[in-house]
DNA sequence: TTGTATGCGTTATCAC
DNA sequence: GTGATAACGCATACAA
């Protein structure tokens, strides 16, 4: 409720040696430096955003958002969907967003006339020059989707619990003994991979030891060359008695169909992660029995609110790391 | 992007005049009120929030929110923690948030130096009295957890959906031909039982055809005057082979515990609805299976925004109603 | 080292 | 009917 004013006059100072303090600006003498720093404190000062915001305008921030295009992975079409959302909050800010769609195995080719105050990325190989561009130009840069140790801030799934919870769920459809497989495009290179594998067998063995993952029941892709659907075939022929299919992979879904086609087994349980549009249809289909979600609007949205509020408020995130939360959605509650 | 002060250039007057326009406050003449509002249109005007915000500190906003205590309902707890975030964040913009908490079945006393500008409640026996009196003072009230089709709106749960997912759950723990049983407090007289009732027998005869759902196996402590322990051993006792108990009520998973001591099928399953403390032991000690949430902190948070821009920005909120989301919890997500 | 003045977009209160 | 202006709380450029 106090003011910077309220303050200005207790200290006996103008308010622009106490912006002066709050900021950090020097040229203030410690004896009154103290003083209002004593009195912040008492009084409890805490700057009015709204307020704030309103010179903020001047600044005229630039914020530059780095995704995937949603026609190669329908996932990043909810992320956007949460970017335009906060853009449209940020313009009143006077903030600008601007969205770069980069393209699976293409490195981001720079504009030379690229310019922003703030970047918002998944750490993926494409997006290596943009990286490198933001050190060397000193632009924080906030990571979403995909981890990364540096920036201010990572906004994503944490994709070991991800694999706990379809644990959970394949012996939630089994009563607890089960017998599983596990079907992917590409292996435990990709760390959303690795990371849930990891997960779904930590679940396993530490609460539902009754549940069967057969290691020959793993199947990815790049061990053989052949393509997800033969792939799925051959899981089944290998395996009719599996009462349960994780499908890994963002865009894995897509096999369902083939494997409705080639079972003997009517009960058959699919799991897949994350809910498009397409997977909706599918759950409809009764192709998908369950999925498990990881909030994408929030992962486009977040980033940008971080680094708005660390370059407008100099506000610094309060956590290194934002998981999303992670939802169950079946036929009812997609 | 259009601010007041272009559109009173462009029309050649004055921004109080457009003022005057844009909030009806007559006194314009009509040549100049069209031409103001035409350009409006064109020029695609929008209040900035964040600046109003500013104006309308002196206004001195006061909201009285009416809740359950969360003694007697842990569900509230999670609203009131909703409550008290937004109180936080409104305070910013000088709103005063009061919570007024209300007894089960006892009737709310008005005190007399009780004064609003707005007001969110449940639709609950006890607050008729709050009820009455907001209409004969013309107070703009919310309503949450509890229907009501009066007031500017509705935010809370859809319990025949909710219904609906539980009998989503049940099929998907048993292959879609599981035995069900259901138990709770009171009866079809309180609305969230009834609709959840009523959307679980939907769901079932629309979808999952071999589930069987036997009437005798629908228990209800009003119905004989017996407590839901006693009617628990009566339920297991009559019922042995019951693959699933549906619990509906809040405060029904107090019975888990008895259930598991007297069932003897390991593999039964308990689904109950929301997430307190307690559930969430209940869960990790494995007496409940799973549980459907309803988004507590939102019912506690979205009609305090609702009753704000209302009374700050005079907007009206855009649906009647706002259905919170429904989610699913289980060991791994919880 | 410190204080003052101006602007951000809107509202509300004057005076004309 | 209409226009000018203070005020909201903060940031900042500039003056002292």
């Amino acid at each position: 409720m106090a003011t910077i004013k309220e303050i200005a006059e207790k200290a006996g100072v103008s308010i622009g040696t106490v912006d002066r303090v709050l900021h950090d600006r020097g040229r203030v003498s410690e004896e009154t430096r103290q003083r209002v720093l004593q009195l912040v404190q008492e009084m409890g000062y805490q700057p009015n955003t709204a307020v704030r915001a309103l010179a903020i305008r001047r600044k005229g921030l630039k914020l530059a958002f780095f995704t995937v295009d949603p026609a190669e992975h329908p996932f990043f079409a909810g992320v956007l969907a949460g970017v335009r959302k906060k853009a449209e909050e940020l313009a009143q800010y006077n903030v600008e967003v601007n969205i770069h769609i980069c393209h699976a195995s293409e490195m981001f080719n720079i504009s030379p006339d690229l310019q922003a105050d703030g970047i918002a990325l998944l750490h993926t190989p494409g997006l290596q020059p943009v990286q490198e561009w933001a050190v060397s130009q000193d632009i924080p840069v906030v990571y979403y989707n995909i981890p990364c140790e540096d920036g201010l801030a990572y906004v994503g799934c944490d994709y070991e619990q991800s694999g706990r919870i379809a644990a959970g769920l394949c012996a939630l459809m089994t009563r607890g003994r089960g017998r599983v497989g596990i079907l992917s495009e590409g292996d435990e290179r990709i760390l959303s991979c690795r990371d849930r594998v990891r997960g779904f067998r930590k679940e396993l063995g530490a609460n539902y030891t009754d549940m069967h993952l057969d290691e020959s029941a793993v199947f990815y892709t790049s061990d053989t060359e052949t393509s997800l659907d033969t792939l799925a075939v051959q899981m089944l022929s290998a395996h009719p008695d599996l009462d349960v299919i994780y499908l890994i992979n963002p865009g894995d879904y897509r096999v369902c169909r083939t494997i409705r086609e080639h079972t003997k087994n009517p009960d058959l349980r699919i799991i897949t992660n994350d809910l498009t549009d397409t997977q909706r249809r599918y759950m409809q289909e009764g192709l998908i029995t369950a999925t498990i979600c990881q909030e994408p609007e929030r992962q486009g949205a977040l980033p940008l609110e971080i680094l708005f509020q660390y370059l407008a408020n100099g506000l610094l995130p309060e956590k290194r790391n934002y998981p999303t939360d992670l939802s169950i959605h079946i036929l009812q509650n997609m």
